[in-house]
DNA sequence: ACGATACCCTGATGGC
DNA sequence: TGCCATCAGGGTATCG
């Protein structure tokens, strides 16, 4: 599922493809997938792709001088993908809206669960008030201060504020685990009992995972597929996503798999202690 | 205000 | 083979 390395191999992919190119038509299958206006004109019909930006888990495609600007979310199984001139082939009925470009070029928005979706802004100004103020600082560039600041401040479960995207922006159930598990950390102990120190090391090796998944193209967990439409092959690298009831890498224990906040977490009961005394929260 | 939960949706999977 | 239940989960609304 898309977090914040498999948006950004898709902005990386689709960049070059899309920077300075004329939207010469937009076709929209599915008006219920997008929020705000939803003409032609407000999905850049007409004008030029000025730009292609990400925060988070989120891509906004920008016109010139920032008009419109359109949110990309992915959600679970989105993507955002290149295709040849205009579709003859059979109908896809999750391709939700297409784009055409002056190249020749399309690219498309399918989504088959739908829990992603576009949604419409006037101008970049207007897009990051309204929805990107909200957003945590990106995952890529929070500070270990900042980070240990705003963990400081709750007592949720440290898995469950890790995927708050009002905390950090771009971790989701995976990288989080995969995370935890290398900074030996429980992601049941409460977020507010994490040191300076520990705060640090989640930084650096937040970075380094992501940066390492980014540059293996993203995780392929079910359908995944980036700008290109090919796979992505960081899954092969996942320590404890996925491998409940595997064998812990480093010490051989069992993976336990237990569920925060709705999401299924796997970690390893030997590496990952908890620091002593009660989990955080409720974590039913 | 904060934290937990229900819900949206479809496809894959497993049991019978 | 078919049918049903279960599971996956990001973001948002809503509840306490």
């Amino acid at each position: 599922m898309p977090e914040l390395p498999e948006v950004e191999s898709t902005r990386r992919i689709l960049l070059p493809h899309l920077l300075g190119q004329r939207v010469t038509r937009v076709e929209v299958r599915r008006r219920d997938v997008i929020a705000g206006p939803k003409r032609p004109r407000d999905l850049l019909e007409g004008r030029e792709i000025a730009d292609l930006r990400r925060r988070g888990k989120q891509l906004a495609l920008v016109g010139p001088g920032g008009r419109p600007g359109v949110i990309v979310q992915l959600g679970m199984t989105g993507s955002l993908t290149l295709a040849g001139p205009a579709d003859r082939l059979a109908r896809d009925p999750h391709v939700h809206v297409v784009w055409e470009l002056g190249t020749g070029e399309t690219f498309r928005f399918r989504d088959v669960r739908r829990f992603g979706g576009l949604r419409t802004f006037p101008d970049l100004r207007t897009l990051e008030r309204e929805r990107w103020s909200r957003l945590g600082e990106d995952a890529l560039s929070i500070s270990p201060a900042r980070l240990h600041e705003k963990l400081g401040r709750t007592k949720r479960a440290l898995k469950a504020a890790l995927l708050d995207q009002q905390l950090v922006a771009g971790l989701g159930n995976i990288y989080v685990d995969e995370l935890l598990f290398a900074c030996r950390l429980s992601p049941l102990m409460p977020a507010f009992e994490v040191t300076r120190p520990q705060a640090g090391q989640l930084t650096r090796q937040m970075k380094r995972i992501l940066r390492a998944a980014i540059d293996s193209g993203g995780s392929t967990v079910r359908d995944f597929v980036g700008g290109g439409g090919a796979p992505g092959a960081f899954q092969l690298t996942h320590q404890v996503y996925g491998r409940a009831g595997l064998p812990c890498r480093l010490c051989g224990a069992e993976l336990t798999a237990t569920r925060i906040i709705g999401r299924t977490s796997v970690f390893c009961p030997d590496c990952q202690p908890l620091p002593r005394g009660k989990p955080a929260g409720n974590p039913q």
